[in-house]
RNA sequence: GGUCCUGUGGCCGAGUGGCUAGGCACGGCUCUGCAAAAGCUGCUACAGCGGUUCGAAUCCGCUCGGGACCUCCA
């Protein structure tokens, strides 16, 4: 078993050994959503990828402070033509007030992603409130002599930066091609012509008078530039150099080049050791995109209530599915995936049930620390999930064989086994049946008629049993004739 | 147009030089009054073309398809 945890750090562009700044604490860094809409499939990726991340760094022994901001300033509607306010620009539309938008759509966001059983972030900080540390960390730019003032907008020095430092590192860019490339397909936006490079970003940007979200700077009131809230915030709950920073890759340019050259010039140190960035999901093949009219909402998806949608997926289910796929492969959604994770989920957790009635022998027939180990393996590999998964299905495998008595399963083993799969199950893959009544009274009341139907069936009375069979399916249990007993399994229709 | 990623069996999806995951679907069998569940079992893939190699899904080249990003805004 290798013990050593290995992430793949996009900034290097390799696995690499995971050692933390100050063992056994993690500083750990996700870009949250920007609250202007709903909550679609595309948002749960990456807290379900994180989620597994934290929980297995916690597992194996790290105190994780998870840090994800909402963003809540700055960002612009892709459609707007002119210097709008993504948000304010909404709540224009809606008569609102910008943070009622703000708020409506955070609340919304926590909502839907909550239901996915994610931890949740030990500080989730809003862009809107830390204004002064934006404003802070652009004059010390300002000063380093990185950004530049003009017209009460503040942008920052790509082409000076890149004197001493590597931009496009990240991303994988060079900055002759992106100078190169810069004049075609460009928008034409305001604020263009202010800038000494067209490459440069914006720190601050002045606030037009139809704006409604500004704050007051020295540079008079405007707005922050969409990167720096990162660097600030992260700078702030996780000190100018952290462990890990995350987010889609959608994010590697310019975002997450820009807070690297930001925060590089401002604390003299690049602000996180390991990037992990995970891939996008697609439907059909497709990306998800409004033209296409393939966007689907989470609580689309968990009621069923979409036109691409055969039936509603529960969250858990749509987080088993996250995870069967490695966070760096993109993934596809489909009706017929998403009912297969669901049939496999299912049989994981009836096996799961089993696993508490299995009866040990004097040995096992099988190598059960192989198992244990290779699951290790695949979760220290750079979190492979779907290795995980597969090994979780061998050992279901294992189970309902020594249920069946073609298997036999020591002592020790077992004990050990019941232990193992729970803390993979529920503790690090933070999967929960979400089938199970939690009920107490249900159990008793079920077996009452399960008895009733066994007596029918000993005297032959098959009209009766199969009608109590199927009165208990339409209720939602589903019945199970063992070699030796009988057993049910809550479904959902 | 530029940079990068990607193409695996009916579907989803691991695997990066030889040992050919896993889930779902489908067929057969066992169990069973029947069905379901469970077990056993069958289906054996790597976009196309060429190259490197004793050997390639895995490396290289080209072609075709899919995707991400392309700076001021988001």
């Amino acid at each position: 078993m290798d013990l050593q945890l290995k992430i793949y750090n996009t900034n290097t562009g390799k696995k690499e050994n995971f050692n933390p700044i100050n063992t056994p604490f993690v500083g750990m860094y996700l870009c949250g959503p920007t609250v202007y809409g709903h909550p679609h499939l595309g948002h749960s990726r990456g807290p379900v990828v994180f989620d597994v991340i934290i929980r297995y760094l916690k597992h194996i022994g790290y105190k994780v402070r998870f840090v994800r901001n909402i963003t809540d300033v700055g960002h612009l509607l892709n459609d707007a033509d002119e210097g709008e306010d993504k948000i304010g620009r909404k709540a224009k539309l809606e008569q609102l007030e910008p943070m009622e938008i703000a708020q409506y759509y955070s609340d919304s966001y926590h909502e839907q992603i909550n239901k996915l059983n994610v931890i949740k972030p030990s500080i989730e900080p809003r862009a809107s409130g830390h204004i002064i540390e934006q404003i802070e960390m652009i004059l010390k730019i300002i000063n380093s002599g990185y950004g530049y003032v003009v017209n009460g907008s503040v942008y920052f020095d790509v082409i000076k930066y890149s004197e001493n430092y590597n931009y496009g590192k990240l991303s994988g860019r060079i900055l002759e091609d992106l100078i190169a490339g810069a004049g075609e397909s460009r928008r034409e936006l305001e604020g263009q012509e202010e800038k000494r490079n067209p490459n440069d970003f914006a720190l601050w940007k002045r606030a037009s008078e139809e704006h409604i979200m500004q704050w007051n700077s020295p540079w008079g009131l405007g707005f922050p530039g969409w990167h720096i809230e990162c660097s600030a915030m992260s700078a702030k709950y996780l000190g100018k150099t952290f462990d890990i920073h995350g987010g889609g890759m959608d994010l590697l340019f310019p975002h997450h080049e820009s807070e690297i050259a930001q925060s590089t010039v401002c604390h003299n140190t690049q602000p996180a050791n390991y990037w992990i960035h995970h891939n996008m999901v697609t439907i059909n093949g497709q990306k998800m995109a409004k033209s296409l009219n393939n966007g689907i909402l989470l609580s689309e998806l968990f009621t069923g209530n979409h036109h691409l949608l055969e039936k509603a997926y529960s969250p858990i289910t749509l987080k088993f599915f996250i995870l069967q796929a490695h966070y760096r492969s993109t993934l596809d959604f489909s009706n017929d995936a998403l009912k297969a994770a669901e049939k496999g989920l299912k049989r994981l957790f009836n096996t799961l049930d089993l696993l508490n009635k299995l009866k040990a022998t004097e040995k096992s027939d099988f190598d059960f620390n192989l198992l244990k180990n290779s699951i290790y393996d695949a979760l220290n590999d750079d979190f492979n999930t779907p290795i995980a998964i597969a090994q979780l299905f061998e050992i279901a495998n294992i189970i309902n064989k020594i249920n069946d008595g073609f298997t036999t399963i020591s002592n020790t083993d077992l004990s050990e086994m019941k232990i193992f799969v729970n803390t993979i199950i529920y503790d690090i893959l933070g999967l929960k049946n979400d089938n199970h009544d939690s009920s107490e009274y249900i159990e008793p009341l079920i077996n009452i008629i399960i008895d009733l139907r066994n007596e029918a069936k000993l005297q032959k009375d098959y009209k009766k049993s199969d009608e109590l069979r199927d009165k208990l399916l339409n209720a939602g249990f589903e019945i199970k004739d063992g070699k030796n007993e009988t057993t049910y399994s809550i479904i959902k229709n």
